[in-house]
DNA sequence: CCCGGCTCCACAAACGATTGCAGGTAAGAT
DNA sequence: ATCTTACCTGCAATCGTTTGTGGAGCCGGG
């Protein structure tokens, strides 16, 4: 009736739970005849480890958690896609937490995943998060950690971020390569690395064009499509011809702007966004974009936290590339 | 150094570990002032039961698991936020799997499911699926069900459905209220009872308007982009002037198709679509779509679960009502 | 013939929380 | 004063697995 245990088996082949467990853990300390023949009685008893009790006993289970801002969102949806299918393989199940790009979701995401005593943590902040203190206190020393995405200096562990620098730099110099002469930039909140390094990368391609960086055409905090729509109002105002920016959804706001003061995109104005969103490729014109390989970045991050659970390393830092989607919003 | 234990606190208060456990967990055997004292040492010493201890002597695990065919769709991804803020609410914990609609994966995440030995299961099944059995056998007698959006008779627990026929229906009708004479369906597999549904509701509102049904331009089979593109070539040589089509996807194929075929939209050809993807209001012109509230759906399930698993229910069915968002593509 | 070393297995103690049962105390009843 | 009753708490077993320790059996070398 109630499932069988590995004392059933003991009892059934006249040996000691003991030598049952060491034979299905794969202990050497085992003779193989007696192994062979706890292995097809328990298949025949039909056993299956009650991973509870298991845990309970190592004090660690199989589970990783992953925290990310949102999950019905392209990006995070297909990082977790990608982190999913490589969890599973190496014997992982997975728990995923929303934080709604709240601090305190993020700190009671991580105290639930601390009582499910989860064995490592991958994490994408959340926009609030500023510093690491309660991702300290709640991993402990046991916890490993992998922050993607959004990253915070000064914890532990591995980090996977997105060439973000190279890929605000290829987009900007895209622009410049077409003939853009005033190239706005909406980016996001500057208290976000990565964010930063978007600026940065736009600001470098600029330079080494030598054209001025003029503050007066950088909109900070636009990541939303209604900020996109007004910060550009005051770009075109500024004298703008084109817009670089560090989100689709906001890209998607200046598009609309442009095409309703009567601009023409690409031929009047150019426009590229970040994170090749599914509907990049379904307004017309149809958008380019710098994708960031969200699937990948699943991956890569699940790979370095299995190497972390390993003990294969003590932590790593992975870049991963980014392509530019070059479509007919800034192609002329 | 390493985590409190219920016996950490009872040496320091002088008690006993059932007392505090009695206390922690609400036992009314316990004087109102010990649990008091119980409970203040509790929060001063950091304490946080130990779950896997705790299921392990319980026999049960407070994890909710659910499937969905991939969790990066507009719908599943809302239907899991939905789902997972009442359960985390309700203390539960949500665990994720995708079947990528493969049958061997859904079978493979209801045996991982079952070694996590979860309290309950929340599935849509995947497009492979038509018999329950691997289900039935995952589940045991222990874990709860609940069914959403796709479903299969003869399993015990919940379902959640949305209102597919009044959903189609509601669209047909807007479509003939519209003035189009002749309305093509774009359907999906019809093994399924959701796509059936759908079909119901279209050949019911034709046959209230005393509209022949002309299984000549109901094509099977039709989810994707393509297969939209496709079917809506013929639709058009069979002289439709409009489109219900039951996903969105294959919606966006048929408004492709119409546009380039050099009509109109809406004027000479009308479409609506169902889901209402995010990129149904980007698309120009803009696209009708039959709403299912992915998330009122997710909450509702998972309403229908904690019921179960507190035994207030053996078994409910709900249904979740759809809005037709008409936009430009069917409106003249 | 004895002893060291090796292989393999049994014993029993954990891991931390829960719970049936028994017992102890104090209040109220007789 | 004794007994019942209600209320509270302690004792100890239990969930199923893992693992340190110890020892039985066997082999070969001295």
């Amino acid at each position: 009736m109630s499932a069988t245990t590995i004392r059933d088996i003991a009892v059934a082949l006249g040996v000691t739970p003991s030598t049952v467990s060491r034979a299905l853990s794969g202990n050497p300390y085992v003779k193989e005849s007696t192994r062979a023949a706890i292995l097809m009685k328990a298949r025949e008893m039909g056993y299956e480890r009650n991973v509870m009790a298991s845990n309970l006993r190592k004090g660690t289970t199989n589970i990783v958690g992953i925290i990310v801002p949102r999950i019905n969102r392209e990006f995070f949806g297909n990082v977790i896609s990608g982190a999913e299918s490589v969890l599973s393989e190496a014997g992982y199940s997975v728990v995923i937490c929303q934080t709604h790009e709240r601090l305190e979701d993020e700190k009671s995401a991580l105290k639930v995943l601390a009582g499910e005593q989860v064995a490592g943590i991958m994490i994408s902040h959340s926009a609030e998060t500023v510093s690491g203190e309660h991702i300290l206190e709640a991993i402990g020393q046991n916890v490993k950690l992998v922050q993607f995405d959004r990253v915070i200096d000064g914890l532990p562990g591995s980090k996977v971020t997105n060439d973000d620098f190279k890929g605000a730099y290829t987009a900007t110099k895209h622009l410049i390569d077409n003939g853009y002469k005033r190239i706005g930039a909406l980016v996001g909140f500057m208290n976000t690395s990565l964010f930063r390094r978007r600026y940065e990368g736009y600001a470098a391609a600029l330079a080494d064009a030598g054209m001025p960086l003029d503050p007066g055409i950088v909109f900070e905090n636009t990541i939303l499509r209604k900020n996109g729509y007004e910060s550009t109002i005051r770009a075109i105002d500024a004298g703008c011809d084109a817009i670089y920016s560090s989100g689709d959804f906001s890209a998607l706001g200046a598009l609309e702007c442009a095409l309703e003061r009567g601009l023409r995109v690409p031929e009047d104005f150019g426009i590229v966004g970040t994170a090749n969103e599914t509907f990049t490729s379904l307004v017309s014109p149809r958008m380019s974009s710098v994708d960031q390989h969200p699937f990948e970045m699943g991956r890569s991050a699940a790979g370095a936290m299995v190497r972390l659970l390993g003990g294969e390393t003590q932590g790593e830092e992975i870049l991963i590339g980014t392509t530019l989607v070059t479509r007919q919003s800034s192609t002329r």
